[in-house]
DNA sequence: ATTATCTATAGATCTATAGATAATGC
DNA sequence: ATTATCTATAGATCTATAGATAATGC
């Protein structure tokens, strides 16, 4: 593999595991075994690096969140989408952490994550579409649909960080990719209320496969 | 005032304004005109300032989010809720924005936070009981509320975050707390297909008066 | 010839403390 | 006597580059 990209893929893992904040360029140099001179050699300083992330983040979920606007939805499709959108953010999951330092940080990655949210939030428009279309989901308005929208993005991005802050440990590495995909029974509460009655029972029985295990979660038993 | 206090109203304020992790200890000393060793007598080291910052922020939000139990809720109760819980997040803005990387520095705010998420948590689900036992909402199952507060949770925490990465700019200070409250639009939405029929047009109504701006959120001209 | 790599280091911070001095409260 | 403050600084990093050397591709 080109240094190039061994730099790149080191990095990803230094962030991961220890966070954006707490890997310097030295550290990156000393883990692939090379001198911090040739880690510069390849890429002008550690923002450089962070940005050649992201655009290996956005192709990866270009690449899977594309929403046919031809045909109606089926529950299986969203179940795709979902089901990789959490894998995209398990794998490059140091980007949200420290995602707004970044964003202020370098600007062009601000304006390129803010156009990416917003192709984002139309992908996720259409698969709401494609449900409501599919007779999976009551109809709603645009700007109902709009904010619906918006709130499966806010869920989404953030269920992880929630994860971290409600573990008592910081979030031990094994398990959590499991749990990340809870964050789809979250999402999938969303849509429960609009849920049309020939789909009610086949969707709650998906929701419930990916039901958080409260016992870990949860510090004390249930109060009233 | 006591040392001790304005060392941490100018840390906040710094915080606040540039970023937790742009501020160092030389810093909050500059801007206070007194010696690094002056804030050191105070306090232990910046992880202590932010922990005693937190203990603020928690006395801040206890006060204001105390649900009755005895009685049911009406709509005023709720946006009074509201309303103090945006402000809050705005006043301490800088916590939830370095969140994660203090919880993993901090092990006695990494516990406490987490106390205080559960708290939080049963309050939300404390208020939506007292709406559904006034009949502003339709009743849900336990699990269905719990898995709807924790979806409030997530919108309330992250929206401030959303609307940093959504604006071209890094978000101007002067206009952004009149935006954060559009969060409330967000937080209402979760609600709109639980309200029950006589109080859908109010509930609906109010919602409108948060609406987000969108000419300045969004990028372009809406697409098809 | 060009590309990749290393060595060595200047310059910039930042943290946290030791030790001296000043201010305050009995 | 105790509390608050300052001066000065050791020690630890980290970034980013200059300049030399090695490896590679024609």
């Amino acid at each position: 593999m080109k240094t190039r990209d061994r730099i790149l893929q080191t990095s990803l893992q230094l962030f991961n595991e220890q966070g954006e904040r707490n890997v310097t360029t030295n550290h990156i140099a000393a883990e692939l075994g090379i001198s911090p001179g040739n880690l510069y050699y390849h890429f002008r300083n550690k923002t450089d690096i962070i940005y050649s992330l992201f655009i290996q983040y956005r192709a990866l979920v270009d690449r899977y969140l594309r929403v046919p606007r031809d045909r109606t939805l089926t529950i299986e499709d969203q179940m795709f989408y979902l089901e990789s959108v959490f894998d995209g953010l398990w794998y490059y999951r140091f980007f949200h952490r420290d995602l707004e330092y970044l964003l202020t940080t370098d600007e062009r990655l601000r304006m390129d994550y803010r156009e990416f949210t917003f192709q984002c939030l139309t992908e996720v428009r259409a698969v709401l579409q494609g449900l409501e279309d599919a007779g999976i989901l009551h109809p709603h308005s645009d700007q109902e649909q709009e904010a619906m929208a918006l709130n499966v993005w806010l869920v989404v991005t953030n269920w992880m960080a929630f994860l971290k802050t409600a573990r008592a440990d910081g979030g031990n590495d094994a398990t959590s990719q499991q749990e990340l995909k809870q964050g789809i029974y979250q999402v999938l509460t969303l849509q429960l209320p609009y849920l049309t009655d020939s789909y009610y029972d086949q969707m709650a029985a998906i929701r419930e496969r990916y039901r958080p295990q409260l016992s870990r979660v949860q510090p004390e038993a249930e109060g009233s």
